[in-house]
Order: structure tokens, then sequence, then C-alpha cells
DNA sequence: TGACAATATTCGAATATTGTAATATTCTGA
DNA sequence: TCAGAATATTACAATATTCGAATATTGTCA
């Protein structure tokens, strides 16, 4: 019976990074309890310059914490990581 | 996007940001899984400088990730934050 | 196509993090 | 008290992050 159940400390790491400044992981954590948003309503929401959040949103995608789609106009982001989706939802437990 | 049910963002964001290193969340993770630990031990486990492991562990423990305490002539850390336990359970489901 | 709205990128200054080497501190046991 | 083991701190260079301003890109619709 080995012990080598081994996570991806890397990838957690990579995530965690990215969840570890206040406004992105505001970010990530409303987009977890309610539905996408797309980028001008962030920014109006947080009262941050839209450049600003852009640059965040870009950081959550690339760590996979977000993923985002077209709408017509504007674009969406969403959370979609079972593992984020998990780590995110214990905050609130 | 309105933040209803708040959590503590600041806080979390901190925790999140001591992890948010693979030496760091590494050395939690597995002071989570196991017993405690003293800094000479770990030093040798990850094959890392003592002085940069006792760095680490005093940002881990500046976030409140871990605690320790005296054991004779050496000093044991580790894992007790229920909220960090929470975190890092999560890692390996 | 052109104007406009929405989003992304680039740049630079200020600040923070990282790792290493050198040194300091703290505690224990003789 | 002293020596030595264990741990912590400091200083520094290299690198990374952060934010805002300016600008660029992309898509929609008249």
């Amino acid at each position: 019976m080995k012990n080598d159940e081994t996570i991806d400390i890397d990838e957690y790491a990579l995530i965690f990074k990215a969840l570890a400044h206040p406004t992105r992981l505001t970010i990530a954590y409303n987009l977890m309890k309610k539905t996408e948003c797309n980028v001008n309503r962030m920014s109006e929401c947080l009262g941050i310059p839209q450049p600003t959040v852009s640059q965040h949103l870009s950081i959550l995608k690339s760590a996979k914490v977000l993923v985002s789609h077209r709408n017509g106009n504007q674009i969406c982001y969403k959370v979609e990581n079972p593992r984020v989706i998990k780590i995110l939802k214990q905050l609130s437990k």
C-alpha cells in the first residue's frame, strides 16, 4: 500500500499564483458563484480600469482558471476548471 | 458582480500567495499529509539549502499557513489552519 | 465600408519576490 | 558557562509583478 499519490505541484502552484491577488480572487470567486460576465461589467463593478481588468483576466486565463467565449459584442469569462471550482467552493464553507 | 456572501478575500489571497511557490506548496502539502517536520529534515528531503527553506517557512508562517513549536533541539512546523487544511485536502481528490 | 463599442496589448516606473552567500541567533547538553 | 547543532536573518543581484496611460485590435451594425 504505497503512498505515492502525487499531485501536480507545479500546476497547482500556478493556479494559486493566479488566485493570489485580491482582484483576481474576487473575479474568480464571483464567477464561480454566479454566471459568466463580460469585461466592461467587471470593470464597472470592481471600479478598476478596463485594461487592468483585462490584464488580470489574461493571467487567470493562462493559468487555466478561467475560460472565455465571445457573446456578440463582448467576451464572457467563466470558471470551468474542476480543480479550481473545488478550491473556490471551499472558501465559503 | 456583487459580493453578498462575503469571504475574507484578502486573507485567502495571502494564503494563496504563500502557496503559490512550488517549494512552499510542497512543504505545506507534505506537512498536511504527514506529520510535523523540522527544518533540517525538510532541507535534506527537498535538496534545498537550509536558509532558503527557512525563508520559505517564514513566509508560510506569516501567512498563517504553518505553525511551529520547539521540540528539544529543533523546531517543528505543521499545518493547523483549518482553512488551509481544507484547501490542501482538495488537491488530492 | 466607417464609426463605434468592447477588449487586448504595450510600455515604463515602482515595487516585490527569489535564491545565494555570509552571518547571526537561539537553544541544549556537557 | 562554552561548544556545537539547529534555525533565522541580512544583504544583494536578478527577475517578476503591478498599475496606469497610451495605443492597438476586434467585432458589430448602420
